[in-house]
DNA sequence: CCAGGGAATTGACCTGCGTCAACACCGCCC
DNA sequence: GGGCGGTGTTGACGCAGGTCAATTCCCTGG
């Protein structure tokens, strides 16, 4: 999957930048921005949907806890991304909760612009069908490596999918910087904090990478993406 | 719209019966049905998708194999629902396949009368979409159970689902009759066949369930049904 | 500058589940 | 009947990763 995404920060979802062509020419209007500070809950799990959320700035984080109070990260929504859409548009309560990862910029809009903009173009229903189909096809992805794939294996994955994919041909050794915490990266691959530990002081050691804080380098991606696939014994 | 099949096995998605009402008023003429043999593959993962599908009779699994060539059963489809609506909709290939798990009739929509039901209803789209949400949300908790749950729950969650509870109020003791191999349940939990045998052995010497080939016997399920929430001390 | 608190690391220990291998069961065809 | 492939069961064993506890690192506020 290379991708080629220099201005990357606005409005790249479909479904958003039909929403405010649609909904109102002066988008400014109708969509509130609202700052929020790391950890800071956005929604909880059970809410009632009241409006359709983007990332300005910042990063999302989507949550959820199971019965015995065990919560994990279930993925990022980056800037750009819209989220929320799913009870809203079904009228349903929030089944996850979304929180502030970092210090973020959070554009609102109220649900009776969504429905309005949904009930007048049917092109904007199926941009959003098309975001869940995705988000649907990475939890599938998420499903068959937690049962199939090992803790260092699904980290080095992560770290791919973080842009340690960004190979610059030739210049060996790719830099990248970790959204979230450890223990953040650590509840997105399901594992405990202790075990990410580890599994990072192993990947060092192996000199797959290197890691200073939430920098990393790594100086042979090409290396790391074939480690990423498995021991699938030669 | 209840033509052709008994009670319950026909068309009680949303989405089926407006495409059927939308598209033809003569049903019977644009949905062909197809017989499929246990294990018979009904599309692949990759395959293009070439039209709508829903369980007349029998049963349908959702799979996924990765790279390594482990394959996992995600889903289970039951007569009366649809699936293939994905990619049809997207119009990108199948993330999935899908297999006949037991002998099962087959209807099939054409790509382009359900395109066409699409374009007509908006509604149409709707449904999809809420059907979509309700797989996604069932997704996510999957991943939720994979990672903090211990298999003997996870096949305890999954004896409920089946039918277990249907408690009869007081009559106390349900029966059930398990739709797939143990090959399958395993793989369905995520775990490997042996582990699977072994936990059906647990479950049975703590006289929570009596298994025999596919018949489940619970004494009581409601005892079953508070361990099936986990280990949460006294 | 130091104190305090959360994040991260490390160690010791234990167990759930995978792996490998052998064996039992059960329908099916010759 | 007798071999036989597929499905399920059982045993022995190893290890990845969870758990508990102690320690260090880092950041922020006084």
């Amino acid at each position: 999957m290379a991708t080629a995404c220099p201005p990357r920060h606005q409005f790249e979802d479909a479904e958003w930048a039909a929403l405010c062509a649609n909904g109102a020419p002066g988008k400014e209007a109708v969509s509130r921005a609202r700052h929020f500070l790391p950890g800071e809950p956005i929604y909880h799990e059970g809410d009632a949907a009241t409006g359709l959320y983007c990332v300005a700035s910042g990063l999302v984080g989507i949550r959820k806890v199971d019965a015995d109070g065990e919560s994990m990260l279930l993925r990022l929504v980056r800037p750009g991304q819209t989220f929320g859409y799913r009870s809203l548009l079904t009228g349903t309560p929030h089944g996850v909760g979304a929180e502030a990862l970092k210090e973020s910029r959070i554009r609102q809009l109220p649900a009776a612009v969504v429905h309005k903009a949904v009930a007048d173009d049917p092109a904007v229903m199926l941009a959003f069908f098309r975001r869940l189909a995705r988000d649907m096809a990475e939890a599938e992805n998420k499903v068959m490596e937690t049962v199939t794939a090992s803790c260092r294996v699904r980290f080095l994955r992560l770290l791919l999918a973080f842009g340690g994919d960004a190979d610059d041909g030739m210049g060996r050794g790719v830099h990248l910087e970790l959204p979230v915490s450890r223990q953040d990266i650590a509840s997105l691959i399901g594992v405990r904090s202790e075990t990410m530990s580890r599994v990072i002081r192993v990947i060092e050691d192996e000199g797959l990478a290197r890691f200073k804080g939430r920098h990393v380098d790594i100086p042979d991606a090409r290396r790391l993406a074939v480690e990423s696939l498995g021991v699938l014994a030669d």
